[in-house]
RNA sequence: GCGCCCGUAGCUCAGUGGUAGAGCACUCGGCUUUUAACCGAUUGGUCGUGCGUUCGAAUCGCACCGGGCGCACCA
């Protein structure tokens, strides 16, 4: 696209010389612009601006001032300017709290200050000293006894009656995105305050957030395939951590009771609404806690979060609403494939049972070794998408979880739980396996399965069995998807939406 | 990885085999000291890329690039 290519060539700045392309007339009158300021000794880039007020602040200030009244109350605002009308005498100057409007008049202002008025554009940063007054159709301006330019722009924002709304373009120049559709910094804004809420709520329980590393020889702590890279230096391919678990659970065999890490992971997977090649996770462990007490914890956490980022304990998603009102539904996941297909877990013994059974419902089958895989199986592509309101599922099949504690009244189980709201998986919980023996003999399966092909497998991670062979106490440990988690807070259909500058592909092929 | 759909001016979109268009934006002019998203004129395009079919391709075919949605994988 001719268009987007403009962009990238001047605000990608992938490496290319920035040079005037064919057709880039706007550009062009604003670089005259540009000269003719510097030609009348005016900087376009000048070093600051201090403000008195956001022009939010005015608005609530003055709100009673009456329409057509002046006052004496000298303000200096600043921000973007991104509407004018009747030929720079209105000018809508935003700034991060709101709109404010400059009342440029000859009568205020300096002739060679009217008159370099029509070296602006749409798109530039401008501060402003002036008067309040209410003009008489009732909006809130400054009449301008003097202004600065603070920061000329060259390329034209898609100011438009039909805004801005091309997907790729949105998602590839999100800075534009951003200052045209106010919606994205809203949205942005909530996740910062989510996170933020989580880190208040786990620092005042005593935890301590740990940051550990993202290079690794062996990718493990959950199932995915991982992005490799290479140290050359040491001259040894590294991979990029698909979870923080194995490190965060060595820490707490340090010593740590409870530790946690808000932390970027990365799964070379595809890419869809719902993923992103690199997305966000908390994860907790505390000592002498199982899963019980984690679902509790985990209902407390995000009930407050939510209530503090959407002001109670509901959130629409979506056309549907989500009610975080504890306490939650907690299945065991044969109770809920029974439910929904009929199907009971406890009644298939063999494979072959298994793949009949699957093969019944129309559930496609891979890796699957055992019937309680496919019966995970089963779940994924039946039952998943029909827990919509938030549910623990629990007591998931020994195979498929190999850091997890047995349960303790079914060997063929573990005391595993996941969160599932909206159909989507949003936090996957469970008493960690503390028996290093137990945990060998696991994870030396899973590594067998790698080594059979199944590439999402997990390896064997000889440091972290010989940190539990030193003694590890009882512990409770979950992942929450912060991504999903602010989907839903700010009822976003696409991950990318809550994410600031999703992975895209590039336009042009490598070394092109 | 698979399926369906999309890509034309800075933005939003028409045009589906016969001279590349509209609105907005930009530039110039008009009018105007309290709203101009006005009026007039101008300007602006390798029609995503390439190869074909055809007298002639934005339009039809094939391949490729990028994107959206759904499925799969997962969080």
């Amino acid at each position: 696209m001719w268009h987007t290519c403009q962009f990238t060539r001047h605000i990608g700045g992938e490496g290319m010389p920035v040079t005037a392309p064919e057709g880039g007339r706007l550009r062009s009158e604003r670089l005259r612009k540009l000269k003719e300021l510097r030609e009348q000794g005016v900087n376009p880039y000048p070093y600051s601006f201090r403000r008195t007020h956001l022009a939010q602040e005015l608005q609530l200030k003055y709100a009673e001032l009456p329409p057509d009244t002046e006052t004496e109350d000298v303000v200096k605002v600043c921000g973007r300017i991104l509407n004018e009308r009747n030929t720079w005498l209105f000018v809508d100057v935003f700034d991060e709290s709101g709109k404010i409007q400059l009342f440029c008049h000859k009568q205020s202002l300096p002739q060679t200050d009217i008159e370099r008025l029509r070296l602006l554009d749409k798109g530039d940063f401008i501060g402003a000293t002036g008067t309040i007054r209410r003009t008489k159709s009732g909006e809130l301006s400054v009449r301008v006894t003097s202004y600065e330019i603070l920061g000329k722009s060259l390329l034209p924002l898609p100011l438009t009656w039909d805004g801005f709304t091309d997907v790729e373009a949105r998602y590839r120049h999100r800075h534009v995105d951003m200052i045209i559709n106010p919606s994205v910094r809203e949205t942005l804004k909530k996740r910062s305050i989510a996170i933020r809420t989580m880190r208040e709520f786990l620092d005042a329980r005593g935890f301590f957030e740990m940051e550990t590393p993202v290079l690794q020889v062996e990718a493990g702590g959950a199932d995915a395939r991982p992005f490799t890279t290479h140290h050359y230096a040491l001259d040894i391919d590294l991979y990029m951590r698909i979870a923080t678990e194995l490190h965060l659970k060595r820490l707490i065999i340090g010593g740590f009771e409870k530790v946690y890490e808000i932390g970027r992971i990365f799964r070379n997977e595809g890419i869809s609404t719902r993923h992103n090649p690199e997305f966000t996770m908390l994860e907790l462990y505390q000592s002498y806690g199982d899963y019980l007490e984690l679902m509790d914890f985990t209902e407390e956490m995000l009930l407050h979060i939510v209530e503090k980022v959407c002001g109670g304990p509901q959130v629409q998603y979506q056309g549907t609403m989500i009610d975080f009102t504890r306490p939650w539904r907690r299945v065991t996941m044969r109770d809920a494939v029974l439910e929904v297909t009929g199907v009971d877990a406890n009644a298939i013994t063999t494979m072959d049972e298994a793949r009949k059974c699957a093969a019944e419902l129309g559930v496609e089958l891979q890796h699957q070794e055992t019937p309680a895989e496919v019966i995970n199986a089963i779940f994924e592509q039946k039952v998943e998408k029909t827990l919509i309101q938030p549910t623990f599922l629990i007591d998931y099949p020994v195979e498929i979880s190999p850091l997890t504690k047995r349960h303790r009244s079914n060997e063929a189980l573990v005391e595993r739980f996941e969160l599932f709201m909206y159909g989507r998986e949003h936090a996957n919980g469970y008493s960690e396996l503390s028996d290093p023996l137990d945990q060998r003999q696991r994870l030396e399966d899973q590594a067998r399965r790698k080594a059979e092909g199944n590439e999402e497998a997990q390896p064997l991670d000889l440091d972290f069995i010989e940190a539990m062979e030193y003694g590890m106490p009882p512990t409770m440990g979950i992942g929450v998807g912060i991504d999903r988690l602010a989907m839903l807070l700010t009822n976003s259909p696409s991950i990318r939406d809550v994410i600031a500058f999703p992975t895209m592909k590039p336009k042009e092929p490598e070394g092109a």
